[in-house]
DNA sequence: CTGTATCCTGTAAGATACTG
DNA sequence: CAGTATCTTACAGGATACAG
């Protein structure tokens, strides 16, 4: 394999990059290096509102990543759950990192925000 | 503030997580964490394959949320700077652990996929 | 050089109803 | 319980041309 480089477009490292960057995936690997496993209803009601297609959606992708293993209980009612893999939980690190930092930051970006907004507002009254 | 929430759809941590979510953010904070400052131009070759107005918007989001100070110099032909601030650059460490993780697990995602997509077509072709 | 201004499209994601 | 099946929509992102 070449060097991995982030910056190509085409280098395969930007399909882990992009899978992380959806809305859920960062979520559901920190609920699932929490607490594991889990099961579907359940973590629908952690996360919170996630429509079910999207939620199936999000463990298959990470099912066929290989972070998750989906094991299937052959009962009724049906039962199913969902835990990290070996590759899954060393993702755990790095993403409770992010998770953390939002934690302690989100109120120095808001601050931010704001006073970008502001500042924003009075160009417009100047111009 | 009350505890920050990532689980709630109404946190604001979750802003900060949409953020990170997007394509290119992770990437140009992680390019401005290795090089400061950096021109427009400079990020664009950089970076692989962003059109012009999406690295603009990538670039105000992140300078409106506090992460990236802008500069420009009044000379002709103009001359911008970006770089990160102190809360950008406390972002680096989170960061570089996700793009550390993902070059060295591209590998074994890759494999998974591949291992994942055999089985799907194996049972298509049981069924 | 550093961006806007337009126009366009794919797709992630949401809502809802339904099934084994 | 654990999902599919459908339908719909917003909007991030891309391509391209052009402006100060």
């Amino acid at each position: 394999m070449p060097d991995p480089n982030l910056y190509d477009p085409d280098c395969p490292t930007r399909l882990v990059l992009d899978r992380i960057g959806d809305r859920w995936t960062v979520l559901v690997v920190l609920l699932l290096s929490q607490k594991s496993p889990m099961r579907f209803t359940e973590l629908r009601r952690h996360v919170g509102g996630i429509a079910p297609k999207v939620l199936t959606q999000t463990l298959r992708a990470l099912e066929r990543d290989g972070l998750l293993r989906r094991t299937v209980y052959a009962e009724v009612p049906p039962r199913v759950e969902y835990e990290l893999t070996e590759l899954g939980r060393s993702l755990r690190a790095p993403i409770t990192a992010i998770g953390r930092w939002a934690e302690r930051h989100v109120g120095e970006v808001l601050d931010a925000r704001a006073s970008y907004d502001d500042d924003q507002r009075a160009d417009q009254v100047d111009a």
